[in-house]
RNA sequence: GGGAUCAUAGCUCAGCUGGGAGAGCAUCUGCCUUACAAGCAGAGGGUCAUAGGUUCGAGCCCUAUUGGUCCCACCA
C-alpha cells in the first residue's frame, strides 16, 4: 500500500532528509566488486578557497547525473570528491586574514605560516564540498581526498623524484614569468593575455663612430637600462653597413652591438629592435644566440635595482615616465605613438607579468607530450563535444617546458636538498646525510613549492592510491569519463593526460565530456566585480536543487556556455510540481485498493499505447544519455511525462479508475500501468531531478528501499504495441480536431454535444469503440458513436475531418455557416498546399529514381491521406454552400 | 596573425547522422473540468544572418561575406 502525498511539493525538507537517508544507508559508496563492472568519475577539486558557484554547480550536477545513472544500470559507480589546496589563491588569502590581524607573514616564518594555513583550512576547507551535498551529489565521502593529504603528497614526491631521475625535471635558469605582487614564478598557462592601449616610443641611439643615428621602437622603454644588443634583419638593405658597429646606448652610456637575427621583422616597426634578454622570452633567445649578456635590472617587487643607476628604487612604471622624460629631453625621443598590445597578466591577481631570468625547476615537456597527443589518435581518449580536439592538441603541439616552481609555501615542498657546504643539491625523499660531492653533512631543502597543478595532474590516480598498487587502483582506475569545463583543458586535462601515461601508461580516462560557462540573464559572464553571481545555494532555497538542476542540462548543446535567469528556474520548479501532483492523483486512487499485475488482456489499447511510449523511450533516453546527450535526454523525458503522460494518459485513463464498480478489471489495469509507467519515468528523471524523484517514489512503491538504487528502463519486447498504439494516436487526432473547433465555434465546455466518428476502418473503429468511453471527456461529448455511415447525423452537423475519419458534431442551433464556411476554406488551403508539396515530390522523377524507397513511400501514404481529407472538406463545403 | 563558436518565433535557446520549422517564457482567447491556476484547452507569431554552390531535396553539408563571443600566438 502507498503511503499519501503532502498537498504541494516542499523541496526543502525532502532534500535535506532524503541526502542523509542515501548518505546514512551508504549507496554512494562504493567498494571494490569484481563481479561487477565498475564506472568511476573523479570530481575536479574545488579550491579550498572557494565557495560554490554556478559553475562548480553545473560540473557537478552533470556528474552526479552520469554517476546516477550508470549507477541505476548496474554499474559499481564510485565517484571521488576532493578539495585543491589552490596553492597561491590560499597563500593570497591566509597572507590578507594575517595582514588584518596586524602580523607579518615573514615574522611568522614558514612553520607558523604553515600552521596557520592548515588551520585555515580545517575551517573553511569543507565549504565546498558541504555545499555540494545541497545540490544532491551522489559522491563517496568516505572517499574524500585533498591535495596535501598524506597519500597525495606521496605521490607528488614520487613523481618528482621519478621525473628528475629520468631527466624530465630539471632545474635551469631561464625566463620565466614573474608576478611582482605576488612574488612568484609563472607557467604559461596562468599567464593571461590582455589587449591593452599603450604607445610606442621611437627612440634613436647614436651609432659609434658615425654621426648617425639608428632608430629603434619600444612599448617598454624602461627595459632599456637591460639592453645589451640593437637587432636587425639580416637581409634589411637599410641596415647591411651598421651590423656589427655599437651603438651608443642612451642615459646607461654604453655601447652595445648592432646584431643580424631572422627573429626580426623588417615590416614592423622601423626594423630595429632593442634586444633586454633578461626582461623579454624573444630577446632572450636572441641573446643566447648572439652571446649577449644578460643584465636584471628588476627586483622582486618590479622596481628598478642598482643596475639602474639613477633609476634605482623606481618602479617599474615610473621609471618608465623619468625615462621617457630624460629621453625627450635629451633629444632622444623620435616620437610616441599610439599602439595597443597584448599584456601577460596573471590569471589569480591580474598584475602584469615582468618577464625575468630566475632560478626554476621545470619539466621537460616534449617527450611526455607524445603519448598524450598519441590518445586522441587512438582513440584511447576523446572529447565531448570532438571540437575540443583541437585546442588540445594545439596546445600540446606547440608545448614548452612546464615551470613548475613557486616561491610561496603553502604546497608540496620540493624535495632538492642542497649542500650547506658546495651548493650541490640531491634529490631525494628525505634529507640526505652525507653530500656526494664534498661528504658535508648538512643540507637545506629547496625553499620552493610546486605548482598546484602538479598534484591535480597526478588526481585520478593519486586518489586511487598510487603509487601503492592497491585494489581500488587496479579497480576503478583508468576512471571513465572526465567533467570540466573548457577553460580548464589546458591547466589540468593535458596535465593529467601526459602523467598518467608517464607514470600509469594509460590515460586517465576514455572521455572528456566538456561544458561550458554559466553566464548571467545579460550573457556576461559572473564575476565578483560585477556582482552578477547568482549563489546556487539560492536557488536553491527558493526552487529547490531538483530545479537547479534541471535548469542547469537544458536548452543548451554540450560545451556551449548557457544563460542563468529566474524564469528557466521557474518552469522547472513547476515541472517538479507537475510530476508530484500526478502521482499525487495516482496515489490518491491507488488508496486502498490491492493493485495486481493484470493479463494483458485486460489492458486497454490506451494502456498498452502508453506502454510502447515508455518502450521507446527507454530505448531513445538511453542512447542519448550514451552520447552525453543529456539536454535532449532530459527533454524527452520531460516531455513524455508532461504531454503524453499527464495530458492525454492520465485523462483518458480517469474513466476507468472511476468507474471500479462495475469495471473492476478495467480499473485495476489502469491503475497498474499509471503506477507501472510511473514508476518508470520516474527511473528516467531521478539522474537529474534526483530528489522529487526519490520521494515520490518511496511513497509509490514503498517495498523497495530506494529509486536511486533501482534499475534503469530498458525496451522490453512485449511492451511493443503497435497496433493499438497507433489507434490511439488516431483517437488523439480526433479529440484535438473536435477541441480545435469547438474552441474555435466558441461552444462551451459546458455544452456536451453527441459526436459522431465516421470510420471505416475495421481495426481503428473497433480500437475507437474500446476507448470512447474514456475519450469522452476530452471532447465534451455527452456521448461518441462511431459508425461507418452518415446515419442518424444531421445534415447541418459540423465536421472535422481526420486521416482515416470524419467527426461530426451536431451543433446545429450553434452552427453559423459563414464561419463554418470560412474554416473549411482555410483547411481546404492548407490541404492544398500540403497536396502540391507531395505531388511536386512524386511527380519529379529525379525525386522518385534517387531518393529512398522508404521515403517514397511515406510520401505516397500522405498522398493518399490528403487526397481523402481533401474530397471530405470539398464534399462538406458543397454542402454548406448549397 | 591562427583557430573555435554563435546568428532559428517578441525574449532565452533546442533542432542527433540533410527528408513536412520546435520548447520554455511572453502575448491573445476560453476554462476554478473531483492531481496540479506552479494548472487545463486553444490561437497568433519564423523568406532558420547575407550571397553563391553541392543535392531529387539544405536550418543542417561546402565556399565567401557581415556581425557578436571566446581561445591561442614571441611581432618589439
Amino acid at each position: 500500500m502507498s503511503k499519501q502525498l503532502e498537498k504541494t511539493y516542499n523541496p526543502k525538507e525532502i532534500e535535506s532528509k532524503l541526502y542523509e537517508k542515501w548518505c546514512e544507508k551508504k549507496y554512494f559508496h562504493a567498494e571494490v566488486d569484481r563481479s561487477r563492472k565498475p564506472f568511476t568519475i573523479v570530481m575536479p577539486p574545488p579550491n579550498i578557497t572557494g565557495k560554490l558557484h554556478m559553475g562548480h554547480a553545473l560540473d557537478n550536477t552533470l556528474q552526479d547525473i552520469l554517476i546516477r545513472y550508470k549507477r541505476m544500470q548496474g554499474y559499481n559507480a564510485l565517484w571521488v570528491p576532493g578539495t585543491d589546496h589552490a596553492a597561491i589563491s590560499t597563500e593570497v588569502k591566509v597572507t590578507e586574514q594575517l595582514k588584518k590581524e596586524g602580523i607579518d607573514k615573514k615574522e611568522l616564518g614558514r612553520e607558523g605560516f604553515l600552521k596557520r594555513t592548515w588551520e585555515w583550512k580545517e575551517e573553511y576547507g569543507g565549504t565546498i564540498t558541504s555545499q555540494l551535498k545541497k545540490l544532491g551529489t551522489s559522491c563517496d565521502w568516505d572517499r574524500e581526498r585533498f591535495t596535501m593529504d598524506e597519500g597525495c603528497s606521496k605521490a607528488v614526491e614520487e613523481v618528482f623524484i621519478k621525473l628528475y631521475e629520468e631527466g624530465y625535471i630539471y632545474k635551469g635558469s631561464r625566463i620565466i614569468n614573474w608576478c611582482p605582487v605576488c612574488k612568484t614564478s609563472l607557467s604559461d598557462a596562468e599567464v593571461e593575455h590582455e589587449e591593452q592601449a599603450g604607445h610606442f616610443w621611437h627612440i634613436k641611439y647614436p651609432i659609434v663612430g658615425t654621426d648617425r643615428f639608428l632608430e629603434i621602437a619600444t612599448t617598454r622603454p624602461e627595459t632599456m637600462l637591460g639592453d645589451t644588443a640593437i637587432a636587425v634583419h639580416p637581409d634589411d638593405e637599410r641596415y647591411q653597413d651598421i651590423v656589427g658597429k655599437m651603438v651608443l646606448l642612451p642615459l646607461v652610456n654604453k655601447e652595445i652591438p648592432i646584431v643580424a637575427d631572422y627573429y626580426v621583422d623588417k615590416e614592423f616597426g622601423t626594423g630595429a629592435v632593442k634586444i633586454t634578454p633578461a626582461h623579454d622570452p624573444n630577446d632572450f633567445e636572441v641573446g643566447k644566440r648572439h652571446n649577449l649578456p644578460e643584465i636584471n635590472i628588476m627586483n622582486d617587487d618590479a622596481t628598478i635595482n642598482e643596475m639602474g643607476g639613477k633609476y634605482a628604487g623606481m618602479d617599474r612604471y615610473e621609471a618608465r615616465k623619468a625615462i621617457v622624460a630624460d629621453l625627450k629631453e635629451q633629444g632622444y625621443l623620435v616620437k610616441i605613438e599610439d599602439h595597443s598590445h597584448n599584456v601577460g597578466t596573471h590569471d589569480r591577481c591580474h598584475t602584469t607579468v615582468e618577464p625575468l631570468i630566475k632560478q626554476q625547476w621545470f619539466v621537460r615537456m616534449e617527450e611526455l607530450a607524445k603519448p598524450a597527443i598519441n590518445a586522441l589518435k587512438t582513440g584511447e581518449l576523446k572529447f565531448v563535444p570532438e571540437r575540443f580536439d583541437k585546442i588540445y592538441l594545439h596546445w600540446l603541439e606547440n608545448i614548452r617546458d612546464w615551470c613548475i616552481s613557486r616561491q610561496i609555501w603553502w604546497g608540496h615542498r620540493i624535495p632538492a636538498y642542497y649542500c650547506d657546504k658546495c651548493g650541490e643539491f640531491v634529490v631525494a625523499r628525505n634529507m640526505p646525510e652525507k653530500c656526494p660531492h664534498c661528504g658535508f653533512t648538512h643540507f637545506t631543502q629547496d625553499e620552493d613549492t610546486l605548482d598546484t597543478w602538479f598534484s591535480s595532474a597526478l588526481w585520478p590516480f593519486s586518489t586511487l592510491g598510487w603509487p601503492n598498487q592497491t585494489e581500488e587502483l587496479d579497480y576503478f582506475y583508468p576512471t571513465d569519463v572526465l567533467v570540466t569545463g573548457y577553460d580548464i583543458i589546458f591547466f589540468w586535462v593535458i596535465r593529467m593526460v601526459f602523467s598518467a601515461y608517464a607514470h600509469t601508461g594509460k590515460s586517465p580516462f576514455h572521455t572528456v565530456f566538456i561544458h561550458g560557462l554559466v553566464r548571467d540573464s545579460q550573457g556576461r559572464k559572473m564575476s565578483k566585480s560585477l556582482g552578477n553571481g547568482i549563489d546556487p545555494l539560492e536557488v536553491i532555497e527558493q526552487y529547490g536543487a531538483d530545479a537547479l538542476r534541471m535548469t542547469l542540462v537544458t536548452g543548451n548543446a554540450p560545451g556551449n556556455d548557457m544563460r542563468f535567469y529566474d524564469e528557466r528556474v521557474e518552469a522547472n520548479r513547476n515541472f517538479a510540481n507537475k510530476v508530484w501532483n500526478a502521482s499525487r492523483f495516482i496515489m490518491m486512487n491507488m488508496e486502498d485498493k490491492e493493485i495486481t499485475t493484470p493479463d494483458f488482456a485486460d489492458l486497454s489499447v490506451v494502456d498498452k499505447w502508453v506502454l510502447s511510449k515508455v518502450n521507446t523511450l527507454a530505448k531513445d533516453v538511453t542512447e542519448n544519455m550514451d552520447k552525453f546527450e543529456l539536454g535532449i535526454a532530459l527533454q524527452k523525458v520531460y516531455d513524455f511525462i508532461w504531454d503524453e503522460f499527464c495530458d492525454w494518459y492520465i485523462e483518458l485513463a480517469k474513466y476507468r479508475i472511476w468507474h471500479a464498480e462495475e469495471e473492476p478489471k478495467a480499473a485495476n489495469a489502469a491503475l497498474w500501468t499509471l503506477k507501472t509507467v510511473l514508476a518508470n519515468g520516474l527511473k528516467f528523471l531521478h539522474p537529474f531531478m534526483p530528489f522529487v524523484s526519490e520521494e515520490i517514489y518511496s511513497a509509490l512503491v514503498p517495498e523497495e528501499e530506494s529509486l536511486m538504487m533501482s534499475t534503469w528502463p530498458q525496451y522490453k519486447e512485449e511492451w511493443n504495441f503497435a497496433k493499438e498504439a497507433n489507434v490511439v494516436e488516431h483517437m488523439k487526432e480526433i479529440i484535438r480536431g473536435v477541441r480545435n473547433v469547438r474552441a474555435e465555434m466558441n461552444v462551451a465546455p459546458s455544452r456536451k454535444a453527441q459526436t459522431f466518428v465516421v470510420c471505416s476502418n475495421e481495426e481503428l473503429c473497433a480500437g475507437f469503440e474500446s476507448m470512447k468511453v474514456s475519450a469522452a471527456p476530452l471532447m465534451n461529448a455527452s456521448e461518441i458513436v462511431i459508425q461507418s455511415g452518415k446515419e442518424n447525423i444531421d445534415e447541418d452537423a459540423v465536421s472535422v475531418v481526420v486521416a482515416d475519419a470524419v467527426v461530426y458534431l451536431p451543433l446545429a442551433e450553434l452552427v453559423d455557416f459563414e464561419q463554418e464556411i470560412e474554416r473549411l476554406t482555410k483547411e481546404e488551403a492548407r490541404l492544398e498546399k500540403e497536396l502540391a508539396r507531395v505531388n511536386g515530390m512524386l511527380s519529379n522523377e529525379r525525386f522518385i529514381s534517387k531518393a529512398p524507397e522508404a521515403k517514397i513511400n511515406e510520401e505516397k501514404a500522405k498522398l493518399e491521406k490528403y487526397t481523402q481529407m481533401m474530397e471530405q472538406v470539398k464534399s462538406r463545403l458543397a454542402g454548406l454552400k448549397k
